[in-house]
This record gives structure tokens, C-alpha cells and sequence, in this order.
DNA sequence: ACAAGTCTTGAGAACGCTCTCAAGATCGGT
DNA sequence: ACCGATCTTGAGAGCGTTCTCAAGACTTGT
């Protein structure tokens, strides 16, 4: 009959190895002034016993919660949920997340929070001080969320803001926007494209103005033409089928469309292969993201890789280094890269 | 300037209140033998200060933890990670966890753990003691994995396996592996094909061999053959094309693959259309898993779906609502479902 | 109206850890 | 050798909660 393993305290070890509770913390927590040989002694028998200390218990006593948490809307990743969506972001996140968590001793955690009404203050309230986490990482659509940012600022919580360049409290990551936009557009010029066009995002993330002005700039920097060649969408697929309609409809001469999410350049795929427009022979594309999707789609699809999870390591770094009082942070920006399958092509001869 | 917030105890309840400790806790939570009249006034007193329990203090009293634990492979998780994926699994696992977790005031951690090497019980064992989960969640492979469960049992901790049917410790649940694939094949010998292969998953996996099983009897309740229709893959896109390439090589007949991953079935559509074959008028597939992948191919796939996130939600309810000493529990099954898109065909005439 | 319960409330210990501070051991300089 | 400085070790308090148990307030039955 298996003796029943009770959980191995810091006094088991103490008194295995003849010291002190004192001792054994230190030795555990790797303090110094303690002689080599009774560290040996005392790791001898936390090895022997299997000793790792309690979380709980550390943090009561003042220690750090080595707790990360990452916000999320609730709503919304329930339907991504129920849709079984491609959840773009929150799979990389999370990812990038735990893996650079794990390997610091660190834990993430997710906190699904109702970030639209007024509650966000009372139910981030009491994720905060029930979790008490030595940091939070906020992704768009809430990274400039006053009601949340205010109140990670009150509370001397250090956070990470993902996807946003403004100043005040909180480090800012962000992950080039606007140069990505700009690359994939002076990309599609140089391949002949004369009519590029833009699907953005919804105004409520900060990228998708980046975006545009990343668009907008390479445009300009070669003369073209940008009037009528932009449509907003809200980075899923119907709003991306809409507004591929509306582009191509208003421009008969545009071979090139910039997509600000996978799923609406796949949408955008699926519009031209209904009007008998061959991708890439007629028409470019190329999206944002770079999700598994655009891989396996027919062409598959040549997309900026946003490197989300890699911002949101840097952001747990950054948030494990970073003591809660230092000042403002120097935004950080992780650079996109554009790579190329084959929805991109020189663009058709219609002299 | 800004108060700093200290964080409120139950001790500045209390004295809010007017009350000792003890009261303010036993409305907190909701026990019994409190005078209504005062159970308001402490309720007040709450509200007022925003007051929300400290996890660690609550769990360092006896209570419980409320936190779950999942546990995946760190190697597995890195690659998908890397190579960014389709994480199959991980996304949706999480996605149900989580939200049902949140629901229940209960918060899911994802622990990485070497599950390969004999370290699993070191570092399953250091979190268990770390975190003190209140219950854990196995997934494939790991459900059924000798080291992982017995070092469960002995601790005396709940957890549930996923895709595993076995007698023993745990709640077992599964996904109707057996029954998904004898439903996948029957649809297609219904639509009149002959021969009928199957890409199977590795072995390790209990599933793979449930959906073999469910293949086979689909194929023997209608005198179909199986032999030589059969390949195994490890579930990624490479092994996929090497064994649609091994399986037509092999059978110039074959109408029909029923791949059991979503990467082997796309694998396998890409082989067709190297060697002419038109999916489905010449060849039908079927895929298991139902990723977001494979409802952006062309054409998109039939697929199983395998109900993931609505499984790892009801193991999260199982482990909530039972006590470590309940007996064994009966299999729980969550029935997977076949969504019909647009790569079954009938089989095409060859009389 | 009184003994015997039943409710309600609070005091104090306990949970496992780290912090502060003091005491003893060791060391270096003269 | 001796004195102050530095290292090493340990004792005890405290973190925020819940648990146990006892005391007082209220019922109930006769």
C-alpha cells in the first residue's frame, strides 16, 4: 500500500539536512553567505526529499507571483471558439507566451475580461488582486484601452502594450506596420503593379492606420494613385469578400491588392477566382499575418509575417526585467518580413 | 498625486465592518450562519473597498487552488511554435480550457514538460508542487503515458485523459475516434467506392488505432477490401505526401483516402493534383480534425470534426466537480461529427 | 420558566515561505 | 594575541486566508 506522499515542506528539508528553515530558503533561493559544503548538504536533501516550494506560499511571504497574465475580450474568444475561427492571434500569442514564460520560471495565464463595457475595471480589479501577477500583457484592440492602462498604472503594475507606439506608462512593442505595408506595396510596384489597393483593418486598432500609412507612403513615393483604391473591412472573411467586390468594381485597372489580415485576402482569392481573374496572372495578392491558412490555399499566398509571437517573448522578458518603478520605456519595435509564395506576380500587359 | 493602492485584506474589511475576520470570510464565501442584516452590512463594506481574496492566501489556508493544469510536450509545443503551424490541438484545447475555467471562477495553466525522457516525473512533479493544481488534463499522447498517470494517482491529484478509453486512474474521455471513422468511410463506400485507403496516424497515439478500427469495420460490413489500403504518417504534411504517393503508387483503383489529420489530407490533395487526379471527380478525400486549414483549400475538405475544445471542457467540468477519492469513472464520450464541404464526390465510373 | 439545543460570532492557531535582526563564528590587521 | 569587521546561521515575526473550537444569544419543549 502506497504510503500517502504528503507534500514536502521547507521544515521537512530543514530538519533532514540539520539546519535551519532559514538556511534552506537561502540555499533554494540561492543566496549567498552560505558555506559550500552546507549548501551541498541542504541540496542533498532537497534533492533526497524531492522539495520544490509552494507558489502560494512564496508569494504570500512577499516573493514575485511569477505570474504573467495576458488579457483578452471574453466575447470574442468564445466565438473564435464556437467558429472554430483561426484564432490568428491568441494561438501565437499564447505560444510565444508560455514558451518564453516557461523557460524563465514564469507562468502565463489568460484572463478573459468583458473589455467593452465598464466592467473591465471591476473584473481586471479582481483578476489583479486575486492573481496579484508581476505583469500584464495587453494585445490590440486593448493595448491603448484607457479604463485598463489607468488602472494598470494605479496599481504599479508593470505591463506591456502590444502593437502601440504611444507614450505614457506601460512598454510599448510594436511590430513595424507601417514598413511592412510600405515593403509589400513598393514590392508590388516593382513587379509593375500601377493600381495597388488596400483592404484595412477597422480604425479601432492602431496598425491599421499604420498600415494604410505604410500604403500610402510607398505609394506616393512613386506617384501612384491611392483615390478609391482603400476599403476597410474588420479582418474577417465576409467583411473581406465585401470589400474586395467594392474595390474591383470601382477599378477595372487595379491588379494588386494589399490584404490587412489572411482571412480577407483569402477572401479577396476567393472573389477573383468568381469573376474568372486568375491569381497571380491577373491579380496580386498579398496579405497580413501569415497564419497556417495562406499556406495550403490555392495559390498560396505570399503574406507579412507578423512576428507575434516573437513581440510577445520580448514583451515577457521585458516584463520579468523590468522593475514596476522605472520611468517610460523606449518603444520596441520586431521587424515583419514579407514571404513570398506565389499569389504575387509581375503585373498583366494592358498597354 | 495618486494614493498608491495598498491591497485591501479582508482585515480592512473586517474593519469596514465592523466585524471580526471570521464573518467577513464566511460571507465571502457564502457559508452559512449569518444573520442576513449583517451579511449585508459586510457585503457593503466589500464593495465599497473592491475587496477580492488573494488566491495565494486562500490556498495557503487549505482551500483550493482553482487552478487546472494542462500539460503538453515543451519539444512539440516549440516546434509548432517555430514553424508556425497549425497547432492542431494546442489552440483548441486551450480555447476550451480557458473559457471554461473562466466560467467556473477556475484559471487553466499550460505546463511544458519534456514527456519524452524520464524528466517527466522531476518536472511534472516540481509543478505539481509548485502550483498544487486542483486537477490536470492529459492530452494524446500523453493520456496514457505510465510515468505521467501513476504519478497522478499516487499524489491523489484529479486528472482527466483525453482519447483514452483504458481502465485505471483518471477520467477517461474520448471523441468517438472509432465510430468518426467508421461513419467517414461508410459515407464514402455510400457514394460508391470500392477502394477505400486510409493515412493513419502514428501508433502512439490510442486514436489512431480507434479510427483504423472504425475503417476496417466499415470496409468488412460491406465486404470491402482493406488489405494494402492502409499507410501510416506522424500527423504532419510531409508524411502525408509519402504516403498518398506510397497508397496510389500501390493502388490504382483507390477512390477514396481517409486522411486522419487535416495536413495529410491537404498533403494528400496536393499529390492529386501533381498526377492529374481532379479532387473529388477522381478521387474523394476525407480529413480528421477539421482545423481552420481546410476550409480555405481548393477544393475545401470534408472533415471530421473532432469536437477538441467541447472535450477538454467537459474534462475541466468532470475535474471541478469531482473529489480526489471518487472510484473510477465511466468513459465519457463526445461525439465527433462529419462536415460535408466539397472534396467527396461519387466515384467516378470505371465499369 | 428552565434545561437542552441550535445559531451566530469571534479568538487564535495553522498553512509554507521570506524578511529582519541578532548572535556566534571566522577573519584580517597590528 | 586582541579588536573590530565580515560571514554564517538561526530565531521569530508576518504575509492573508480558513479552520477549529468555544462563548454568548436565541429557540424550543415541557
Amino acid at each position: 500500500m502506497a504510503r500517502v506522499r504528503k507534500t514536502v515542506t521547507i521544515r521537512d528539508v530543514a530538519e533532514e539536512a540539520g539546519v535551519s528553515l532559514q538556511t534552506v530558503s537561502r540555499v533554494v533561493n540561492g543566496g549567498p553567505n552560505v558555506r559550500p559544503q552546507l549548501r551541498d548538504k541542504v541540496q542533498a536533501a532537497i534533492d533526497r526529499l524531492g522539495y520544490v516550494p509552494s507558489l502560494a506560499a512564496q508569494r504570500m511571504s512577499g516573493s514575485r507571483s511569477y505570474i504573467i497574465l495576458a488579457i483578452n475580450d471574453r466575447e470574442r474568444t468564445l466565438a473564435d471558439w464556437r467558429e472554430r475561427r483561426g484564432t490568428d492571434w491568441v494561438d501565437q500569442m499564447l505560444l510565444g507566451g508560455i514558451l518564453t514564460c516557461s523557460k524563465h520560471g514564469y507562468r502565463m495565464m489568460v484572463e478573459l475580461v468583458d473589455t467593452h463595457s465598464d466592467h473591465v475595471e471591476r473584473e481586471l480589479g479582481a483578476a489583479l488582486s486575486a492573481l496579484q501577477p508581476d505583469g500584464v500583457i495587453l494585445t490590440p484592440p486593448h493595448s491603448e484601452n484607457r479604463l485598463i492602462t489607468e488602472l494598470l498604472a494605479e496599481r504599479r503594475i508593470p505591463f506591456a502594450r502590444i502593437g502601440s507606439d504611444a507614450p505614457g506608462p506601460g512598454i510599448p512593442l510594436t511590430m513595424g506596420d507601417e514598413g511592412a505595408a510600405h515593403l509589400a506595396t513598393t514590392r508590388l510596384a516593382e513587379l509593375g503593379h500601377r493600381n495597388i489597393a488596400m483592404i484595412a483593418g477597422p480604425s479601432a486598432y492602431s496598425l491599421s492606420g499604420w498600415r494604410i500609412e505604410g500604403w500610402r507612403r510607398a505609394l506616393a513615393e512613386r506617384g501612384l494613385p491611392h483615390e478609391g483604391l482603400l476599403e476597410v473591412g474588420d479582418f474577417g472573411y465576409e467583411s473581406g469578400t465585401r470589400a474586395a467586390r467594392a474595390l474591383l468594381d470601382r477599378n477595372p485597372d487595379c491588379t494588386a491588392i494589399l490584404a490587412s489580415s489572411d482571412q480577407m485576402a483569402l477572401a479577396a482569392l476567393e472573389v477573383a477566382r468568381d469573376r474568372g481573374l486568375s491569381v497571380p496572372h491577373d491579380l496580386s495578392l498579398i496579405s497580413f499575418d501569415n497564419t497556417p491558412i495562406v499556406r495550403f490555399s490555392q495559390p498560396p499566398l505570399t503574406a507579412i509575417d507578423q512576428p507575434i509571437a516573437e513581440t510577445v517573448s520580448r514583451a515577457v522578458e521585458q516584463l520579468i526585467a523590468r522593475t514596476p518603478s522605472e520611468g517610460a520605456a523606449a518603444v520596441i519595435e520586431v521587424a515583419a518580413a514579407l514571404v513570398e509564395r506565389s499569389s504575387t506576380a509581375p503585373a498583366p500587359d494592358r498597354a
